[in-house]
DNA sequence: CTCCAACCTGGAGCGCGCTCCAGGTCAAGC
DNA sequence: GCTTGACCTGGAGCGCGCTCCAGGTTGGAG
């Protein structure tokens, strides 16, 4: 139920290699546990944390930030009150991502309904029609 | 109607003015007009593209691409199904990053709720809790 | 005519987030 | 015991998309 050889930890949290011992190196996973020859061994707290970084930064949230998220957590409990404060700080920043992109991609439709009534007339050179 | 500074193309589209040259450096934007001196006139057409630019760089599209749609539409009307069937490519990938985004935020979420539900019980050092 | 802010060019530099490399070590299967 | 593939380290390099800089020119206001 627990212990993953690196290659194995890969496969599961989708990062690779590099990056997980990227990630290690600049203290976003801390203390990853190792075989007596020194050989990395993920746990399942180790993948939890991959999982959630993955969240993270799938949502856009920077390094930096991460960094500091999982540096609060090792801290101890009384730092729950600004853990919770900067997630909810970055959800909202994904909420306006998420409107900017539902715009833009609205956007880019109209623009492919351009191209989509273009065989009736004939079109002017680019941009313009409104858009 | 049409004839505009840098500095207010700039202000126009948001993009900064070191980026707008930086587009016309690299080819999105073609033969933009100028002075007998030498400087810059945006015209109304060049500002539609750099909507359209914008639109397509705040949906992830990367710049070699852009740069190829640009350079079909100068092509002529003959690649019209091509800038097409571009777009259309485009528009499903952005489709695709909206789903990620949208089920990364419901983690995110649910992450926070676990914040909130946290007064009453002494939770773990860190993940788990499901996520 | 003078001034100065806005503009020009070519090219170097940067911040991010990895990714790759060389040269060596570890450990499971035969 | 030997082989071989997975793993280790420190550090360099990369791809992207700008951003900044030095040193010079332009052009509208006063």
């Amino acid at each position: 139920m627990s212990g993953y050889a690196p290659s194995e930890a890969a496969r599961r949290s989708g990062f690779s290699l590099d990056t997980l011992r990227y990630y290690e190196k600049i203290g976003l996973l801390a203390d990853v546990e190792r075989t007596a020859g020194g050989q990395r061994v993920f746990t399942d707290d180790d993948l939890g944390w991959l999982v959630l970084f993955r969240c993270l930064r799938d949502t856009g949230m920077p390094i930096a930030q991460m960094r500091r998220y999982a540096q609060l957590a090792r801290d101890g409990e009384h730092t729950a009150d600004e853990r919770h404060e900067l997630l909810r700080h970055h959800a909202a920043r994904v909420e306006e991502q998420m409107r900017l992109l539902q715009r833009q991609y609205d956007h880019l439709r109209e623009k492919i309904r351009f191209y989509e009534r273009l065989p009736a007339a004939a079109p002017g050179p680019e941009p313009g029609h409104g858009t």
